[in-house]
DNA sequence: TGGATAATTGAACACTGTTTAATATATTTG
DNA sequence: CAAATATATTAAACAGTGTTCAATTATCCA
C-alpha cells in the first residue's frame, strides 16, 4: 500500500495547502470577505479544484475555527501547574483576553460569526464544550475551597465566561472606542481588574 | 413653499418605505444575507433608485442601527423612576438582556456587525455615547451611596457592560449550545442573577 | 499500452453591490 | 400653453461572489 499511502499524503499536503491560504487571507480579511478566489489564487489553484478537497466554503472556516480553540486550549493548559483554583481561574481570564488581543481575528472567527454548522456536534462544539468542562471543574475546585459558595456551578461558570467574553467582545467589534482617553488594552486590562475584584470580595 | 414642501414628504415618504422594506428583512436575515435587489423587490423598486435615496448599504444598515439603539435607550429610561442607583443598575441589565432576547436581531444589528462607518463621531457613536454616559452616571449614584467603592468608574462600567454584553453576545451566536440542558432563558436569567450577587456582595 | 481512477480546470449559473446613461415624470419659467 | 429645467426612476452593465459540472489532464494498475 505504499502508493495508495503515498497519494494520501499528498491529497493531505494539498490539504494543508489550501488551509494555509486560506488561514492567511481569513485572518487577513475576515470570513465574509474572503472569497474561494482569493483562496485559490493564493496558491495557483483553480476555484473549482477547492471544492474537491472541502465541501464547501465554510468546510474550510470550521477546520480554522478548530484550530483556534486548540490554540487557546493550550495556552490554558499551561495554567494547570498553578496549584490554587482560584489563582488558575484568574490566570485563565487573563490568558484568555490577551488570546483574543493577539488573536483578534482567529477570536472572531470562534466567536463571533454566525454559527455555520446546523448539526453542532461535531467540530468546535466538542472542544468547546472540553474548553466549559475545563472552567467548570476549575470553578468547582474554587468551590471546594469555600469560595463562590451557594453558587450554582453551571450558572456561575457562564456567567464568568461571559463577562470574559464580553470585555473580548466589545474589543473584537471596536465598540470600546466610545469610551474615550482610554485604549484598549487600559480598558480590558482594568476592565477585567474590576472583574477580579468582585470575585475576590465573594 | 408649499408644492416644495410636499415635494420633500414624498421623498421623506419614500425614504421611510425603503426603511422599513429593510428592516424587515435585515431582522429577518442579518446584514450580510440582505440584498440591495431583496429590499428593492419588497418595495416594487428598482436596485438602482435605492442609491437615489441612500448613498449605500451600510447607510440604510445605519439608520436601523441606530433606531436599535433608540429603542433600548428607551426602554431603560423607564428605570428613571426607579429611585434607589443599586435597584436601577440592577433592572438595567435585566432590561438590556431582555432586550437581546426579544430584539436578537437588533442587538446583532447593534453589537455584533463589523463598523462599517470608517468615522465613527456620527450615527451610533453619540447614541451609545448616551448610554455609556447614562451607565457611567448610575455607577456613580451607587458609589455615592458607598458601593463599588475604591473601583474606578469608568474601568467598572465598561466591566459590568461587558458582563452584560457577554451573556447576550454568547447567545447571538448560538454559543450556549455547550452547556447541556440548560435552556437560553434559564443560563441567560441565572447567569445574570450570579452576577448580581457578585455586586452584592461588594 | 490500454483502461480505469483521481485530480484539475475553465466555463457557466445565479447571485452580489454599485454605477450610469437613458428615460419618464413633474415643476418652473418664458 | 409650450419649452426648458429639475427630479425621480429604470434597465443594463461591471466586476465581483459561491458553487456546479462537463471536459481534460495526470496518474496508477493490470
Amino acid at each position: 500500500m505504499s502508493i495508495a499511502e503515498r497519494k494520501q499524503e499528498e491529497k493531505q499536503e494539498m490539504h494543508q495547502r489550501i488551509l494555509n491560504a486560506a488561514r492567511k487571507i481569513f485572518l487577513e480579511k475576515g470570513y465574509e470577505k474572503t472569497s474561494m478566489r482569493n483562496i485559490a489564487n493564493e496558491i495557483n489553484y483553480s476555484p473549482g479544484s477547492l471544492y474537491f478537497h472541502f465541501k464547501d466554503k465554510t468546510e474550510i472556516f470550521q477546520e480554522l475555527q478548530k484550530e483556534g480553540f486548540t490554540l487557546l486550549l493550550n495556552q490554558l493548559k499551561v495554567l494547570n501547574s498553578v496549584a490554587d483554583p482560584f489563582e488558575r481561574l484568574k490566570a485563565s481570564g487573563r490568558v484568555f483576553i490577551q488570546f483574543a488581543q493577539e488573536n483578534k481575528d482567529y477570536y472572531n472567527l470562534m466567536f463571533m460569526v454566525e454559527e455555520t454548522v446546523k448539526n453542532p456536534a461535531e467540530t468546535r462544539f466538542t472542544i468547546a464544550q472540553e474548553a466549559i468542562n475545563h472552567m467548570c471543574s476549575m470553578i468547582r475546585d474554587c468551590q471546594q475551597q469555600g469560595k463562590f459558595i451557594e453558587m450554582d456551578t453551571d450558572y456561575f461558570t457562564f456567567m464568568v465566561l461571559s463577562a470574559m467574553h464580553g470585555i473580548c467582545a466589545l474589543f473584537c467589534k471596536d465598540r470600546t472606542t466610545s469610551f474615550i482617553n482610554k485604549t484598549n488594552e487600559e480598558l480590558m486590562e482594568n476592565g477585567y481588574a474590576c472583574f477580579v475584584a468582585l470575585l475576590e470580595k465573594s
